[in-house]
DNA sequence: TTGAAAGCGCTAACAA
DNA sequence: TTGTTAGCGCTTTCAA
């Protein structure tokens, strides 16, 4: 069973032609007729004022308006849905939503949504398990929807996405761009690019990179840091993994303070960022005097953090309404609509970066 | 204008009697009818195997289940809104989205939901103006709901509750417990006190405390401060006001560091903590060798803050979970049915409060 | 500009 | 167990 709806009007059995000034209190909520009835108008009419569709006489219209305040009246955008085959929902779907670049892109895409008078419902994606993608793909495709936004973020977003039915208006969000369907980007590798450069030209011989779990085989950020170093000529040091648990990075902050030849960290994000710092300190290594260590999104408490980090700022908020903007072009077929919407994050220079101290970064490298 | 919707469904007319091997590239998603066309049954024959509503002999239950594969088809979730006078979404409204606890409370609602093969939209409030409340309220009620689950975490939540419309199951989530509607609290005042009391038992004269924008007149967990301080009869310093932003936190704790009366500071959350602790440092002092500091949620940063932060652990995501079944449960009127569920969060005792220093807590209080 | 009639995709009531 | 007949609350023809 996919149900496990329940009533929620409250009579079963209708009572037609209810006297509205005896019966103050409603039992049931009204319907379009209702409104009609009272505004002394057909039903088509009221739709009419409602949707805008045609053209109705001041005199009634006014009339339907007095009848909807009175009766409190809200049309019912299930039966709007179907009746029309349009319908005011977007749906998101993602691997998460309450991590920091999650939750701030969902609150871009309801913004935006809400604007335009449509409603977000969000369903996650649990694992890249079959049952899990298959279960929530269900549960977003079974509704009626004006569209969908998917957050590439990581692979059960990736996994769902791939399973969405052609049929629906559909758009990614994604630090990479890719082809498919049409995307809203945060350009990530520029970025990482441009932090693993910034790093290098203090005096790194090399960045060292602690990536969060990939939504594919690799991460804009990964990838953008290592074609910095290949550019650059350096030395490019295996890639260390770290779950999206702050403390996650704190062991591997730890062990990168054992190895002598780190002098400088570049983390998939800031939260990790925050974990090897503390890592470090652990082991006794201040940043950024012994280890320059820098992050990625800016966090709203990066920069409160002890050093303030250096990191790249990602406007997931706009994110979100862009990828819902650009559902709505797509929707509508505007003739010239874009389907790619790209933004690049701006480095943000704070206090964990600096030139390397001379104690250390002396041994050699087993890339 | 409320829809900005579009069509999704791609043919407007309907070709009938379309035959399937010849079309393989079908252009509207298949319906009912088209299921039990194939599968050489009645239409409510379908809707019973899909319901459950009622027996169907295994043969024809197959051949169903057959054609529904055979078509991939999804039954319209609308369509069956309005014909059953059901629904399986559930809204949530509230004043935020991405904050820590609101967004772990709404993954908490989602996953629940999700469970029991709900979906979730989500509808923001701005402001607790008029406009704002009566939009938000407009949009969610506009959908046909099982239910509504509210977040009282602030007053633009507060003020959308007041004014959802009686017809609708609601619960709401919060701090404190109340009761004009079913609720799923995180008992905020008694952690609270718990939580001076145990600053108190350090032997802090008094405590300070910055609270975060409250959603009524006073929180939960300023309540319960007043409460340890009034009991213990020590002095009660008027609250700091914070916004929601950390760096609120550090100007405060800028101005607490010039108050040499100052040894022990209870913040209305962990980022606000963060935040005091930060401008304490600014100022020269350190926690707690200097100020105690305590923070509120256990958030997920704060056990790697320098230092590690005394705090009550909130369990947001089961708060949700608990809010989510809440309105299963009046839904489905369920005869003994709790209108409550009521936890207490526990103290995280870490190493961000110590005795106090000699030093200070000398002056006189001015309260 | 308006109303009557005919749907939308589905479930519910009623016989058979 | 099954099909036929009526709806659900709305929008969309189509005439007038």
């Amino acid at each position: 069973m996919r149900r496990g709806a329940e009533k929620h009007r409250a009579a079963p059995t209708r009572t037609d032609g209810l006297t509205l000034t005896t019966k103050k209190q409603q039992q049931r909520p009204p319907v379009i007729a209702d409104v009609a009835r009272l505004a002394g108008v057909s039903v088509p009419t009221v739709s009419r004022v409602l949707t805008g569709a045609a053209k109705v006489s001041e005199e009634k219209r006014q009339s339907v308006m007095d009848a909807i305040a009175l009766l409190k009246y809200r049309p019912s955008a299930a039966a709007r849905s179907v009746a029309s085959r349009q319908s005011s929902v977007v749906a998101v779907i993602a691997g998460n939503t309450s991590r920091y670049g999650y939750a701030e892109t969902i609150r871009g895409i309801e913004e935006a949504a809400r604007a335009r008078g449509y409603i977000v419902s969000i369903t996650v994606v649990d694992s890249i398990e079959e049952d899990d993608v298959e279960r929530a793909v269900s549960l977003v495709v079974g509704q009626d929807l004006a569209g969908i936004v998917a957050l590439k973020f990581d692979a059960p977003g990736v996994a769902a996405l791939q399973r969405l039915p052609e049929h629906i208006p559909t758009v990614a969000i994604s630090g990479v761009r890719e082809t498919q369907v049409p995307q809203a980007v945060l350009d990530e590798s520029s970025a990482a690019a441009e932090l693993t450069e910034f790093l290098l030209g203090l005096g790194h011989r090399t960045v060292h990179h602690v990536r969060v779990p990939p939504s594919r085989r690799e991460d804009g950020r990964t990838t953008g840091w290592r074609r910095a170093l290949r550019k650059a000529g350096a030395p490019i040091p295996p890639a260390l993994d770290a779950s999206w648990l702050p403390e996650s990075g704190r062991a591997i902050g730890q062990a990168l303070a054992r190895d002598g030849s780190v002098t400088a960290v570049f983390c998939g994000n800031d939260e990790i960022a925050m974990g090897v710092i503390r890592g470090l300190a652990d082991e006794g290594l201040r940043t950024p005097e012994d280890v320059s260590v820098v992050g990625f999104d800016n966090h709203p408490l990066s920069g409160l953090w002890t050093p303030p980090l250096t990191t790249a700022h990602q406007d997931f908020f706009g994110l979100g309404q862009r990828g819902f903007e650009l559902l709505m072009a797509r929707v509508s077929e505007e003739p010239g609509a874009r389907r790619f919407s790209s933004e690049r994050p701006a480095l943000v220079i704070r206090e964990s970066a600096a030139a390397p101290s001379t104690d250390r970064g002396r041994s050699d490298l087993t890339a």
